[in-house]
DNA sequence: ACAAAGACTGTAAACGCTTACAAATATCCT
DNA sequence: AGGATATTTGTAAGCGTTTACAGTCTTTGT
């Protein structure tokens, strides 16, 4: 293996005939440099391929270790979030930050300090939140959240299309697969259900609306009572791939084909989840690239504001016409 | 935020009466300390919740920056996993080591380089591990792996231990719902189970094991199936509490109470899944530290070993005594 | 009792980087 | 021209840890 040293600020100073405080200022494109110093140290710099050692830098409190804090209470292993880290992790990397796994204590907050934090399934008042303004931590939220630096998908939009989506199919009985109302993700795919029917002249009916709680399990449950029950639909909405899959498992299961007798629309398109189902894909990738250009303006300084990253819809193998049975 | 500064090898030095010097020599378990001074140092640095800053190690060339490796295709939001992953963090980090989220590549080998690595989900010809052995990278599978170091639940002795708990009960018709048989983890709790049956001359009955795949979903419709086509039992020791959960909604839907009618025992004990189960706890924790244990073995260089951690039965309210009906 | 050897401990330099401060140089104003 | 500013640069002290080296005590052997 290469065991010539890695070239340091010294290196290139030296090479440069400047100070390593000067190429230090370079290097953090800190201003006061003059123009013609700053191109000779950055052409050392690509000679050399240096590349600055992040531990140093996080010695002196300017590490560019970025946490990931998770509300407590909030499972870990919702799959949307384990692949929300792995994107974080790489969308980090390439801007040259390191993800490093923080241990938290009992309230949440981290036992070590970073530079600055991504923090997943925070409610509106959460206390870590207070905490990390008050510290003037850059940190950026994933949901919506006024007043900070937040990223969201636009669930409102993705429910729209994938509603539209089965009325434009020709389906008129149309049920929703929701969320729990208490997470605002839930209520914003609600909503656009609903402004979709009405768009398209289609009476909301509540009964069409069943309560999920995004696990698949409860989905299979709440759908096959309901069917049992008598309920009828031709087209389904579920507000997400796990929960679809429920509902298919459901539907199936009670003699319906799909999408010959319902047709399925998810949402999120999670790899390795439903990759038959037509689906509203989320960008989790962008989502986290997003996330980490907002922590990079927080860092920076600025003012807090919100981004929404567009959704898709994904036609895939679980809807179809709606059959016009000949009396 | 907790703003206060971490406590550094200074601090303790100054509290325990001795120089950083000797300090470090503790923290290094380097020979040459007075056994009452390490005494002393070890207790300060108790008190002050002492944890080594990594960067500073690193940057004198120490670093213990440590990698997870995940085989490509295994699903890294599987709760075990994740929670694996916490107590691998706090496991390290108490060791003064960092874990570090690399990302891999196609072949699933890390991009940047680490210390040493933790392998999750291997089988046994991984082509990663292959390279890990040539290239001498210090690494330690969660698993059985003859050759390797390697730590892993006592999983057929917990199995023989939830089965024993039924038959003590009474029962003498038990089910078994299984995981995967691909999967070493789901071979060895059915071995326990028959094992336990066999001391307690209870024949096996095949068509008591019922396949499942870990998932709670399918555990619901296997078992709700097998119930409807008439199989009957009064007890079910399932390989996994994500199983039992699914069997206890599907029993459930079927008319059965749990514990009256059906006596169900899981494995696993993950917080936040069924917390009322009777089930096989595997101390998650203490495989983290073992693994970290073994790591550092690994560092030092010996020879390669496996380590098993022992589970524990833990009683709850789904089990109860076979009633004895009168005919 | 005394030197030599051994056990233990303290000291300070080094790791690569940032940054407050001081110093040097350039620019502007009257 | 002669200061007053502004711009650019160098200097050196730190950040938390390790470790070679030099001390200071103990023990041991005679």
């Amino acid at each position: 293996m290469d065991n010539r040293r890695m070239p340091t600020i010294g290196d290139v100073a030296r090479l440069a005939g400047v100070s390593t405080g000067t190429v230090s200022r370079v290097l953090n494109q800190r201003a006061g440099v003059h123009p013609q110093t700053r191109e000779r140290v950055l052409e050392v710099m690509e000679r050399l391929g240096y590349v600055p050692m992040q531990a140093a830098r996080e010695l002196t409190g300017r590490g560019d270790t970025v946490g990931i804090l998770l509300a407590p209470g909030v499972r870990r292993y919702i799959p949307y979030f384990v692949l929300l880290f792995e994107h974080l992790t790489e969308a980090l990397w390439r801007e040259g930050m390191r993800l490093e796994e923080t241990p938290t204590d009992a309230a949440g907050l981290p036992l070590k300090p970073a530079r600055g934090y991504i923090l997943l399934g925070a409610h509106d008042h959460d206390p870590r939140l207070e905490a990390l303004q008050n510290a003037q931590t850059p940190h950026v939220l994933i949901g919506v959240y006024p007043g900070a630096y937040w990223v969201a998908p636009d669930d409102e939009g993705g429910a729209y299309a994938a509603t539209r989506h089965l009325l434009e199919l020709g389906h008129r009985q149309i049920a929703h697969l929701t969320g729990q109302p208490q997470q605002q993700v839930g209520r914003e795919r609600l909503l656009g259900y609903r402004k979709a029917l009405e768009a398209y002249n289609v009476p909301f009916q509540p009964h069409l609306v069943l309560d999920g709680d995004f696990s698949t399990l409860t989905a299979y449950r709440v759908l096959r009572k309901a069917w049992e029950q008598g309920l009828r639909f031709s087209g389904l909405f579920a507000a997400s791939d796990e929960m679809a899959l429920g509902a298919a498992a459901a539907l199936e299961d009670v003699g319906m084909r799909i999408p010959q007798d319902v047709s399925l629309v998810g949402f999120d398109d999670l790899p390795e989840i439903g990759t038959a189902l037509t689906t509203v894909r989320q960008d989790i990738a962008q989502i986290a690239r997003a996330a980490v250009r907002l922590l990079k303006e927080s860092l920076a300084g600025g003012a807090p504001h919100g981004l929404r990253v567009p959704v898709q819809l994904v036609l895939r193998g679980t809807t179809s016409l709606k059959e016009v049975r000949t009396a």
